[in-house]
This record gives C-alpha cells, sequence and structure tokens, in this order.
DNA sequence: TACCCCACGGAAAACGTTTACACTAGGCAT
DNA sequence: ATGCCTAGTGTAAACGTTTTCCGTGGGGTA
C-alpha cells in the first residue's frame, strides 16, 4: 500500500464526507448517497438517521466528484458578449432562474468581443463539463464547435448562426419589431431615417440591419447610405455614430438604434449638441432593458423578452440532453414588439396634423 | 470484477481522456500530466510527444478530476446583490480579469437581496469547492459562514461587517468621497441637503448614511430627518424616494444617493415632475458606473475603483490560500473620490456670486 | 414445512486526474 | 570494477461520489 488514508488525526478536524455521515448514521455510504438523492428504495427509519446525520455534520456532497462519476455536472454554460452591457446580465438573471428551476446552474463567460477570449470561454465550458452551452455573442470558432460536439455537449445559438444545424439555432424574429418602429416613425411624418448597427462582424448585427433596410423598402421609404452607421454596441459607440450624423450636411429626422445602450450614447450626444428629442430628433432603441424607462426622456424601444430568449434556450439546450422525449423541433421564433415611450415625436420642421402621440406603455414584464 | 472498463467498443468515438494522450503519445499517463501541469523533470523528447498528441487529440484536461484529487478548484466565488445593478457587473468584469491573472476562474452568485437565495449561492460555493469568497452583499448567516470556516475556505467582506475578523473585511473609505460631495455643495451654497440610503437592512447601507450625517455635522451643517429617505439601490426606489421629497412642505436643495441607480432614479422622477437639474436640484450619485458619465445631464458622483475592489479582494484571499507569505494585514482601505459632472450646480433662488463650476472631469480609469 | 421472490442494504468498481513511491539506467567518483 | 547518486519514468493509491451487483432476510404461496 502506498499512500493510505491518514490514521485518526486528533489534531485536524474530521473531513465532513459521505463517509462521515454514513459512520453517523450507522449505514454505509451507499445508502447515505441513495438518500440524499431521494431514491425511493431506502428504508424510512435509515433515511431518518442518514438525514440527521446529515444536518448535525451540516453536511454538503462534493459536486466535483459526483460529476465525476456521473459524468453530468447539472451546468449550463451561458457565453455572452460583454457582461457590462445591461442587457446581458438581464438576460443572465433570467437564464439562472430558469436554469435553477430545472435542476441547472450556469456559468457564465464573457467574451468582451474578443476571439481569444471566447476561445477561453469556451474552453472553459469544456473543462467544466457542462452540460449544455448557450452563446449568444459573435466568432466562435468552429473547431471549438467541434469539440462540443465531441463531447456531445449540445448548444444553442441565440441570434442566427446560418452556418448551424437548425436545432441549434434560436431565430430572433428582429423584422416584426423593427418594422412596428419604423411604421410607427412613418406615422408621424417621418420619412428620413437612419440606423446605427452593431459592429457588424457580428451575425446579428447584420440581421438587424438587413431587417431594417428591409422594413424601410416595404414601408416606401428610401435608405440614405450616409445614414447607416456602425456602433458597437456600447455608450460611446452610440455617442461617436450621432456626432458622425452631426457633422453630415443632411440630417434625418429619426434614427433606430440597433440597442438600447447605442440609443442612449445617441441621447446623450445630442443633450451635448444641445439638440432636443423628440422635438429634433426622434429615438428608437433594440431590447428594451430596465433603464430604457428611466432615461430622459424614456426611450421608445423595441422589446425583445430575456425570459422567452433564456426559457427557450434552455428547453431546446434540455431536450436535447434527453433524447427519449421528442425533440419537437419548433421553428417558432422569438417575438419583438414596440414599446413607444417618449423619444419618438413628429418630425422636425413639420406642422401637420397627425394623431396624437400615445401614452407611455406601461411596463409589464 | 463488478464493473470493467467497457473494451473496445467501435460504435462510439473513443474517450479523450490523459489516457488516449499517454497511449498516443506511447508514455504513462504520470508523464501526460506532468507535461501538462509544466513540472520541469520531464524528458523534452517524451514531452513534445505529449504536447503533440494533446494537440492531435484536442484534449482538455477534465477539472472535476482534477480538482477532486488536488483538493483546490481554482475557482473564485464571488457573491453580489443584483446582477442587474450595472455596478456589479463592472465589478464582476474587473473582477474575472484579475482573478484569470492570477489563474483562477470565478463563479457568481446574485441574491437578488433575498436571505433564501444568499444560503442557496453559498451553500453552491461550497458544493463547488471555490478556493475562497468575494461577498458584497448583506445579511449571510452565521452558519454558512462556520462552515466556509470548517472547510478552510477564506472569505472576504466588500463592505463593512463589524462582527468578523479584521483580515476578513476590506473597508470602503465612504466618509472620504462623501465629504468632498458635502463640500462641494456647500461651496456652491447648499445649506439643505438629502440622503437616499439604500437598504437600511444592510450594513453597507447603514455606514454611508452614517458617513454622510458624519460629514454634513463636520461641515457644520444640519440633518432634517424628512430628508432622510430609505431606497433600494435601483432605479425604481430613487424614483420613489424623489416622489416622497417632492411631497413635502419643504425641499432639499440638494441630494446625495448611496449609488448612482438611486440618482438616475431621482433624476427621472424630476424630469416627470418637470424640475430641472441642476437648477433646481443638484444631485450626487456613489459608485460612478459607466453610464453615470451618459445620464442627463452627466451625473456628479463619488467614484469607487472597482478595480481596487477587486484586486484587493483577491490578494486578501490568495494571500490567505498560500499561509507561507506573511498575510501582511494592510488595513488600508479602499479609496474614493469625487467626479464632479453636470448634475450639481447653484442652490434654487441664490443669486450669490460663487465661483466658476470646474468642468466636467475626464473619465480616467 | 419448503420454496421462491422481493425489497432493501452493503461492498466495491468506476469516474479522470494528481502524486507518492519504486524502479531503472546511466554517470561519476573511488 | 564497484558503489552511489541522480534524473526520469511508471505503477498504483487516493480524491468523494454514484451505481452495479450480490447477499440477506422476511413474507407469501404451494
Amino acid at each position: 500500500m502506498k499512500r493510505t488514508r491518514k490514521p485518526n488525526d486528533v489534531t485536524t478536524p474530521p473531513k465532513i464526507d459521505i463517509r462521515g455521515v454514513a459512520s453517523l448514521a450507522r449505514v454505509s455510504i451507499a445508502t447515505v448517497s441513495r438518500t440524499i438523492n431521494h431514491v425511493p428504495t431506502v428504508d424510512p427509519v435509515l433515511a431518518s438517521r442518514v438525514w440527521k446525520a446529515v444536518s448535525e455534520l451540516n453536511y454538503f456532497p462534493n459536486t466535483q466528484a459526483r460529476a465525476l462519476v456521473s459524468g453530468k455536472s447539472r451546468l449550463l454554460g451561458l457565453v455572452v458578449s460583454e457582461i457590462t452591457n445591461p442587457f446581458f446580465p438581464e438576460l443572465i438573471q433570467e437564464f439562472e432562474q430558469i436554469a435553477v428551476a430545472r435542476g441547472y446552474e450556469i456559468l457564465i463567460g464573457s467574451t468582451n468581443y474578443e476571439t481569444k477570449t471566447m476561445e477561453v470561454c469556451a474552453r472553459r465550458m469544456l473543462e467544466r463539463q457542462v452540460d449544455g452551452v448557450a452563446i449568444m455573442t459573435f466568432g466562435i470558432e468552429d473547431f471549438l464547435l467541434d469539440r462540443f460536439t465531441a463531447d456531445n455537449i449540445p448548444y444553442v445559438f441565440i441570434d442566427p448562426a446560418p452556418s448551424r444545424p437548425l436545432n441549434s439555432v434560436l431565430a430572433v424574429d428582429y423584422r416584426a419589431g423593427i418594422y412596428e418602429g419604423v411604421q410607427h416613425l412613418a406615422v408621424l411624418g417621418h420619412r428620413n431615417i437612419g440606423f446605427i448597427s452593431g459592429p457588424l462582424t457580428r451575425r446579428s448585427a447584420q440581421s438587424r440591419k438587413a431587417a431594417f433596410l428591409s422594413c424601410l423598402q416595404s414601408t416606401g421609404l428610401k435608405a440614405n447610405p450616409e445614414w447607416l452607421i456602425e456602433g458597437n454596441h456600447a455608450l460611446d459607440g452610440g455617442r461617436d455614430a450621432m456626432q458622425k450624423i452631426l457633422a453630415l450636411p443632411t440630417w434625418p429626422t429619426a434614427i433606430i438604434c440597433s440597442n438600447d445602450m447605442t440609443a442612449i450614447g445617441l441621447q446623450h450626444a445630442l443633450f451635448e449638441a444641445n439638440l432636443r428629442v423628440p422635438d429634433d430628433f426622434s429615438l428608437i432603441g433594440f431590447d428594451d432593458i430596465h433603464l430604457a424607462e428611466y432615461t430622459i426622456p424614456p426611450l421608445t424601444t423595441v422589446r425583445m423578452s430575456c425570459r422567452e430568449l433564456a426559457t427557450r434556450a434552455i428547453d431546446n439546450l434540455l431536450s436535447r440532453l434527453k433524447p427519449l422525449d421528442n425533440p419537437a423541433e419548433s421553428a417558432t421564433k422569438i417575438t419583438t414588439r414596440l414599446i413607444v415611450r417618449q423619444t419618438t415625436g413628429l418630425p422636425r420642421n413639420t406642422l401637420q396634423d397627425l394623431p396624437q402621440m400615445p401614452a407611455t406603455t406601461p411596463r409589464k414584464r
């Protein structure tokens, strides 16, 4: 025998493990394991002795050991672009609540839009043996996905990722919400509408932009390439984009942003330039983060439900974990819809007789 | 023999584990382990064979197994109050970057201010065998801390927690920053200053409030209990607090908030009430989240450095992990300082000749 | 009374690592 | 030539669980 369990060392307190519980309850470790895993065939007398010992010792099972032998970590990965963009914490919160309700915990990865960091995150997910991963960021490399496939770990993309199998992509209906936004502006009399996209290396940014252009067209409006600016989904990108527009010889009267942080950046730039929202510019955001209700003035925006996103992502993952259930392959899209607040109004220099602005939509999630 | 490693099953792909690498590299698993852990005594020839096999198989070690045997998870816990309050994601981001730089990963827990959730978080930290925990929220129960102690897991409180041993508390110098704020307002001519605290069940909220009162006194100003309102560190709490103040017969001319989200809530309430900042009310926040620079108008606030917080917390934890290093027990406090932007100005109905407001402080982190 | 079956508990293998210890060569000094 | 030391590798124990398989005892049936 090379190494032996150290003999009863009176100086160090005894380790609290399954063996300790077993000996205190005067049963075998197998019975302890069965009890705490709620296997129904345990004698109630022994079970109560076990529970007594568990609470007496304040015992928690070791997750590592448990995962090692069972091959299931009960951990779900969530990879997002940037944790400091308030949209993602909201998503994370929903994701966590739903995961916990389903008996899982979550491991968060934030890529900060860097490919390198993305790789580190994916690697971490792999190393920690997550049971599934939801990915809401751009630019994951194929070899990483292959490794997920090799380890039989299901993944789901939130946002289109066309090169992936269908069952691993959760489509968001960008068009519906943006169309409502364009219509809303058109009804108010806007004819010149700009769009601030996210970083165009990102597929979802491209989709939102494409959705905007398509909506514009079906509303019968013309796109002006000068008013299509690439942002970065963050405050500073929004501010910079607005400054670029203000430097242009002709301005749009309304601007749609591909996320709320960008819109808040625009609001700030307009404030700095002494221009007023919605009197000088109408603004529409995207996401409907909590903060959108509190900007000055409150932001009209397209709501995408974090809860729906999280639920669908987790259910997708979980359904693929247990092949017994029929995967059902529902191809429905995540819905989006316009929430009208106060950053949209009549276009500048217009005195047409137009319908009153509807009141602020009450927030209900 | 009860269970045997399944015989070469041609249908399932071979598991990629340390044994696979070992056999491909024609060495023992011990050599593989030593190689990937950079033990210096490995023959370079064998090592290169191992690395070749590793990259060929795209092998990642199993963290669970690794943690199980070594007893170290290389995981640091971080428990925060509420992930949707933007301050915390900023802290999380810093914490993660520093942890990664030190060779650790992080596990995030968000308590949502609920004792029950706090317990679940702590339990999770225990179960996942974190090597240390940083806690920035209120109301952790003693028995949980005892369990950390029993498992020899160091913990550190960010925020005063007087009943804990000194080396496990990172003190924040609330007074310094708030004092600057009060002075700043006093110089502008404000005599009537209100304060919106966090939930007073929280020790840190009490500290900030106590710091404010003490600063008021040393500036020679009187506190009005009607202007001391309890908020919830969130947007709606700020809005509600401001509405309470506006319902009062006499108003303060300036209000200090115990965090930025509260201040943004106040700004919103003032906007709704058609009052102007800083013309009608001066406002000061606390934390200096990224967003503070982008509010309308940009928020004057007390900066607390997330990076400093994170660095100190992690170094504290890590120093206690290796008892060889002298713990050094540095009792310095986390510094805070005022960042003057545009929500502070002369008090209402005042036409004294006072110094110009300084320009916006450029943001540098 | 004899037999069988069922319910339940315990012993022990297995999960994928790290690491203590044993062992083998080879180099060097005597 | 012999002995000793060192460098480097391999074997196997150990980590704390889950889970399989077997044994035992009790109750029901013929």
